[in-house]
This record gives structure tokens, C-alpha cells and sequence, in this order.
DNA sequence: TTTTTTCTACTGGTATTCCTGTATTTTTTA
DNA sequence: TAAAAAATACAGGAATACCAGTAGAAAAAA
């Protein structure tokens, strides 16, 4: 058997190729590390790792193609044996979750110390979770908004959700919509019940720190 | 003389280690360059270089302690004959003419090619501009609310338009800074007439595309 | 110090949003 | 297919935001 001296597998899928080099000279002073491809591009990526046997993916969340949560996905369904970790600048508490349940190893920041990073990488392998202290902290302690569980929008309000944010009122969304401004106007009473808001203003406000659309 | 042979002294600020290590080891290969120092906080950064002589500060604009556009000019009134360039996230237009209006030789992205990076640099120190690709595109097309100046703020208009993003209700501004509603009411009514919108939607929405606060 | 700008505050009126409740049709899910 | 969820639409009324014009006091700039 080979497994136990063959080195460990890595893959970098990351739209900056700063971020990649840098990750990638630091983990060749790793003995037992091998980085076997890095992308700028999710689909790269994921073309790469179909064809190649990898044992963990270090992976950014903003992609130009498509976006690290869904990637995530498809990737733990794809190769459930293969590491997902995240390493992103996004500090919201549902992106992690959203990719905890995708199924990650476990979340990183970019802008931790380095060590941190190493570590949480040779955790991950160890099987352990691996979350830098900044995206701990953030998770432990619950945002005002998410005691029970966050509201489930519909895409209907997603829709009109994005509009309230471009500064569109009632009645010009209900003319880009079809619809009648009656209708905009209780899909925005759903949408602040939802997230327990009495304004529009405050409404983007937490649809921006919850969703991050 | 020894100038004709000494390497270039760069100095890197970037809160993101990652970062700073990818462009060290970046930098490294060059034979003619020398990364003297990366700190990860401005003020630090800024301490260095009152001590030490570099020839040219890549300089990120989201830092922990301070904003780079404001530690650029900073920078250049304590050395005139130090370049900086910026290397940064942001690809809001008015970040970049700010920065170059502070004295930057340059303003390059993080996402770009890594050559396109270090050819940046390179063109810096031959007394050129440097911009990535995408940032002259953002640069020559000019913004829809930018034809003419932008309009100046007060202090206290921007203190209520920060308030407003926060989703604040015209009341509950008022009992924050002890005025009367009315008088909040016409800050926000000089806001809206001074960015050309119609609504506090709205508002916001330019406000964060063209000042960024 | 005079001038200008900024911050403050009001009147009076219009428009829009927000609230409460109801209800039909369409789509999705069980 | 039956039940649930989502999208549609309305009424009546309260609250707030928006518009136009004015104006005194404080602060900053000339």
C-alpha cells in the first residue's frame, strides 16, 4: 500500500490568483502536501476534480462562474470522500451555515493569520472541523434575527426583495412585475413580517447581513 | 554610488496575510526586488516607513485600523518620493480616483492575472501609472450620476444618511441626535435633492455606489 | 468682520408606505 | 387528487415620508 507515505492532495479553486500563489508557496513548505491544481473558475475546478482524485478542495465562496455554497454541493455528491474547506473574506453567519450543511470541512477567513490556516487545513484531514477564531466567534453567538429559524422567502419575494433594494417604489415594481401595486405592496408586508421589520430600509439592511444575494 | 545596483525596497500592507505571503513569494523571483516589510495594519505600516526607506508601498484599502485612501495621502506628504500602489477588492470607480487624487501611482486588483501584478509594479518604478486591465475599463466609462461634480456632504448629512442605511425612521434619528424630526427631515430632503433621487431607497443605494463609506 | 455655509426648525399639503383583515386563483407538495 | 403554500388583489385607515417654501442661529470661510 502507498496510502500511507503518499502525499496529501490538494486542490485551490479561487478567483485571485494572488490568494492561490500565496496558499500554494506556503503549503509546498509542507512535506506531505501537494497542490495538484489551483482554478480561478468553479466549473474549472470542478472539471479538474471529475477527472483527478483529490483529498481535499480549498475553496472560495465569490466565484465569476458560479458561487462556492452550490459548488459545495456538487462536489460532496460527487466525491463524498474529497474535503471541502472554505476560505472566503465573508464574514455572514449563514453562508457558513449554508456551507457546513453543503457538507464543508469547515470555514476559513482570508485574512487569518497564517498559521490558523495551515492548521485548519491539516485538521480537516485529521477529520476534525476546522473554523478560523473570527468565524467561531461569529457563529457561536446567535444574530438577533435568527433565534428560531430564518424565514423561508419565496422567489416571488426574493424578486421584489431585490427591487426594494434598487430603490424601486410600489408602483414602478408593480409595472416591471405586471402586477398590481396592491400586490407589491403585501409581498413587502410578507417579506417585513418575515424577517420582523417595520420598514423597507430596515428590511434591505437584514436581507444584506442574512442572505447576502 | 550603490543606487544603480541596490534592489528595490517594497513594503506590502494588507490585513490579509494570505495576501502579503502570496506577493512575497511573488516578489521574491524577481531578482531585483526586495520586500523590506509586510504589515498587516496601516498605522504599522506607516511606523515602519517613517524609519525605514522604501521606494514603494503596495497598499490595500481595507485595513483594520485605518482606510488606505487616507493613509496614501498620508504617505505622500511624508515621502514625496515613495510610490504607492494600490492593490485592492474594490472596484467602485470613485475609491480609485480618491486614491489617485492622494498621490497613488497606481491601482491594481486583486483578482488580476498575477503577471498583470507584477508588471504593474514594474511600469510603478518606470514613473508609469499602473492599472489592471478591469480598472481602466471602470475608469474611462464614466458613471450615469457623474457627468457633472459630485455632490459635496456635510458632515452632518452624512452622519444622517449613515443613520438612514441603518434603517433608522425619521423619528427615531430625531431622538438619537436630539433635533427636532423636521429638522431631520430636511437633511434628508437635502440629501435626496443633492443625489438626484427620489426616496430613501434610493438614496442609499447611490450613496453606496459613489462614496462607499 | 463680513459673508457664506451649515444646522436648525417651522407651515401646509400630497404621496406613499405601513397596518389589519380578507379572499380568489395558481402552483407545489404530500 | 387533496391539502398546503404562494401569488394575486382589494378596502379602509393610520403613520410616515416627501414636496415647496421660509427663516433664524451657529459655525466656518473669506
Amino acid at each position: 500500500m502507498f496510502d500511507t507515505v503518499r502525499k496529501t492532495r490538494i486542490i485551490i479553486i479561487d478567483d485571485h490568483p494572488l490568494v492561490s500563489a500565496g496558499l500554494e508557496s506556503l503549503l509546498a513548505r509542507e512535506e506531505d502536501f501537494e497542490v495538484i491544481g489551483t482554478f480561478a473558475s468553479g466549473l474549472a475546478g470542478l472539471a479538474f476534480l471529475a477527472q483527478n482524485q483529490a483529498d481535499i478542495v480549498i475553496l472560495d465562496i465569490s466565484l465569476p462562474d458560479v458561487n462556492g455554497v452550490d459548488l459545495c454541493l456538487k462536489i460532496k455528491s460527487l466525491l463524498p470522500q474529497c474535503d471541502v474547506l472554505a476560505l472566503s473574506n465573508h464574514t455572514e453567519r449563514m453562508l457558513m451555515m449554508q456551507m457546513l450543511q453543503n457538507g464543508a470541512s469547515g470555514y476559513l477567513l482570508k485574512n487569518a493569520p497564517i498559521d490558523e490556516i495551515i492548521n485548519g487545513i491539516k485538521d480537516c484531514l485529521k477529520g476534525e472541523m476546522a473554523f478560523s477564531k473570527e468565524v467561531k466567534a461569529i457563529m457561536l453567538k446567535p444574530s438577533v434575527n435568527e433565534l428560531g429559524t430564518r424565514p423561508k422567502i419565496t422567489k416571488r419575494e426574493k424578486q421584489i426583495l431585490k427591487l426594494i433594494e434598487e430603490g424601486k417604489t410600489t408602483v414602478a415594481m408593480a409595472d416591471l412585475l405586471f402586477v398590481s401595486p396592491l400586490t407589491i405592496e403585501t409581498h413587502r408586508r410578507n417579506l417585513m413580517q418575515k424577517f420582523g421589520v417595520k420598514n423597507a430600509l430596515e428590511l434591505i439592511k437584514i436581507s444584506r447581513e442574512q442572505l447576502l444575494l
